[in-house]
DNA sequence: TTGAAAGCGATACCAT
DNA sequence: ATGGTATCGCTTTCAA
C-alpha cells in the first residue's frame, strides 16, 4: 500500500501538500492540487485512516450500544445510523447492552476504548446518574428513547406518553369503556410514560381505571401470554385491550384466541411500536407507531452536526408516535 | 488520559517493558510487572487502540456487510459476529450492501479502508471472481450463506439443497401428491439449491414436476402474495405449498386466507428460515430451521482462529437445516 | 530481563 | 502557496 510520502515524492511535493489536498480545505494551487492527485491515482493511494486518527485525533468512527442486536427493533435503528454515517465516511461500531447494567457499562467502556468520537446510546439498565457523568466528561453522547432533563439536548426521544393516549384513545372512540391495560416493566421509562398516557386518555373520557384490569408484563410477547391468561382469569369483562407493546399484544393475541375469543369482534386489541411483525399477525395489529428508524438517523445527525461540525443539519429531539389503524381494533358491537 | 510514557516514568521503568507487561507475552520479571500494573492502576491507564493499530500494523477490528441492517434476518447474524469478537476483545465495524453490486462493493471498499483486520461478509450480488479476486489480496474474508468451490474454506454456508428436500420431503410425507413451488429469485445460489432440493424429493417419491404450478418471487413477503395469486390464477388443484422463504410464505397465507382457503385444512404451507415471524404469524409456520446465528458465530471464530491466532478453536463449514414442525402443514384430509 | 531507538503514516504548526 | 519537522502513542527489533 502507497504511503504519503511515496506520493509526495511522486509529486515532487512535501508530505505537507499531499496531506493538503487530502483534507481539501488548504490553498493549494490548482497545479500541485492536479500533480498530486494524478500521483495518488497512479499509485492507488488510499491514505490509512488509522495513521489519520492517530496524528488528528479523530478516530471517525461513532460508536453504537443496542440492547440487542437481534430482534425486531434495534435493526431499524442502526440502520438509520448506519445510512447516514456512511454517507458521511464515518464508521459504526456496535456494541450489545443486554439491558443489563453490568453489562451497558462494559459496553460503553468498550466502545470509549475503542476511541470511538461520540457514541449513541440506547440504553435501559444504567442509571441517569451515570448518565449525566458520562456526559460531563469528554465523551460526547446522545441518547436514544430516554430523556433525562440535564441533557435533554442530548436525548432523541419519543412522546411515549402521548402514544399511550393516542392508542387508548382510538379504543375509545370507538365505544369501548371497559378496558384492560397490559404494561411494560414500570421501572422502564418508556412503560411508566405509556401507561400514564392511557390514564389520561380515560380520565378524559371519565372513565375510571380499574386496577383489577392492569397486568405488568416484560415487553416479551411471552408475558403478553402469561398476562392474559391472568387478565382472563379474572373474569372481569372487558372488550379492549391496549398493549404496552407489539409483542405482547402477540402473545396476548394468541391466548384469546385459545380461550375462543374473536379478535376484534370480540376483544379489540392495540398495541405500541408497529414493528414488522404487525403487518403479519393475524388479525393485523392496530399500533402506534414508532420512528425508530428516523430516529436512529437523527441521533447519527446529531452527532454530524455537533462532533463533525455538518452545521447545516436541522436537528429534532422530541417524535411524535401517530396511530396506524389495522384490524384488530374495531367498534363495539351494538347492544 | 494517561499514555504508556507516564506509566513508564511512575514505574521507573522503560517504555518497552510497559509495552512488554501490556502485551503479556513477553518475559518480565514478576516484581517489574507488578511495579508497571500499580503505576497503570495509580494512573488510569487505558492503552490507545489507535497508536497500537498503527504501531503493531493490526486494529483488532473485524468488518461485517450484510444486505439490510433490518429486516428479521440480518440482527441474529450480527448478534452471533459480536457475542464471539468482543469477548475476544475485537471490535465490530459494519456497513450495509443493500443486495446491489455497486453497492457491496462500495461497502466492501469502506470496511477496507477503515483497516480492519479480516471481513465478513454476507453478499448476494457480487460476482464469484470478484470474490475470490478479493481473497488473493492481502484482505481476509470469510463468507456467509455463499459457497466458492475455490474459496471452500472461507465459506460459512447451509445446505440449501438439504433444506429443500426436507420442506417438501415432509408435505410427501404426509399424503400430499400436488405440490405448488414458489421459488426465490433463481440468481440467487440459496434459492436455486432450495429449488433443487424440492425437485430431488418429488423426483425420489416418483413424482414429476408441474412447471405451472412454479411461482418465482424474490424473497419479500409481498412477493408471496403476489405468486399465491398467479398460482391460484391458473385453477389447477394443489394441496401444498413449499415457499422458498418465510416472508413469502406469509405473504402467500395471506392470499391464501383472502380466498377463503384454511390453512392447513384446505393447504397445507412450509416455509424456510424459521425466522421470528415463523411463530407469530397464523397459523404458526412449519418451516426449516436456518441457524443464522450459530453461523454468524463460526464465521466469527474462523476469524479469531485464522487471524488472530486463536488456534483451539474448532471450526466448521457447513450446516445443516433441520424441520421444525408447527401448525401451517398437516396431512391431507382423507378421500 | 530490560532499555534505546527506529518506525508506523498521517496532521499541523512554523517558516519561508 | 509550499516545505520542514515535531508529534500522536504505541510496537518491535537490536543491544546490553
Amino acid at each position: 500500500m502507497a504511503t504519503i510520502y511515496q506520493v509526495s515524492e511522486l509529486a515532487g511535493v512535501s508530505l505537507a501538500t499531499v496531506s493538503r489536498v487530502m483534507n481539501n480545505n488548504a490553498r493549494v494551487s490548482e497545479n500541485t492540487r492536479n500533480k498530486v492527485l494524478a500521483a495518488m491515482e497512479q499509485l492507488g493511494y488510499r491514505p490509512n485512516s488509522i495513521a489519520q486518527s492517530l496524528a488528528s485525533n479523530r478516530s471517525n468512527s461513532v460508536g453504537i450500544l443496542v440492547s440487542e442486536l437481534h430482534g425486531p427493533f434495534y435493526g431499524e435503528m442502526l440502520s438509520g445510523i448506519e445510512n447516514e454515517c456512511r454517507a458521511a465516511g464515518k464508521h459504526v461500531i456496535i456494541a450489545a447492552g443486554h439491558s443489563e447494567e453490568a453489562s451497558e457499562k462494559d459496553g460503553i467502556e468498550f466502545l470509549i476504548s475503542r476511541s470511538c468520537d461520540a457514541l449513541i446510546l440506547h440504553v435501559e439498565a444504567v442509571s441517569d446518574e451515570y448518565l449525566i457523568k458520562l456526559a460531563n466528561g469528554n465523551m460526547p453522547i446522545v441518547l436514544i428513547n430516554r430523556f433525562i432533563p440535564q441533557l435533554a439536548d442530548n436525548c432523541i426521544s419519543l412522546d411515549n406518553e402521548l402514544g399511550g393516549y393516542l392508542a387508548t384513545k382510538q379504543l375509545l372512540q370507538q365505544g369501548h369503556t371497559q378496558l384492560a391495560y397490559m404494561a411494560g416493566p414500570m421501572w422502564k421509562s418508556d412503560a411508566k410514560d405509556r401507561y400514564h398516557g392511557h390514564l389520561r386518555a380515560m380520565a378524559e373520557h371519565g372513565l375510571s381505571f380499574n386496577p383489577a384490569l392492569l397486568a405488568e408484563g416484560d415487553f416479551q410477547d411471552s408475558s403478553g401470554s402469561a398476562c392474559m391468561q391472568q387478565l382472563l382469569a379474572k373474569g372481569l369483562p372487558f372488550s379492549a385491550l391496549v398493549c404496552a407493546n407489539d409483542e405482547m399484544a402477540a402473545g396476548a393475541m394468541e391466548v384469546a384466541r385459545a380461550h375462543g375469543l374473536n379478535v376484534p369482534q370480540d376483544l379489540s386489541i392495540v398495541g405500541f411500536d408497529n414493528l414488522i411483525l404487525a403487518r403479519y399477525i393475524y388479525p393485523k395489529l392496530t399500533t402506534i407507531d414508532y420512528p425508530i428508524g428516523e430516529m436512529g438517523r437523527m441521533a447519527a445527525r446529531w452527532v454530524l452536526k455537533n462532533i463533525y461540525q455538518q452545521q447545516a443539519l436541522q436537528l429534532k429531539n422530541i417524535f411524535q408516535p401517530v396511530l396506524v389503524c389495522r384490524d384488530s381494533a374495531s367498534a363495539i358491537a351494538a347492544g
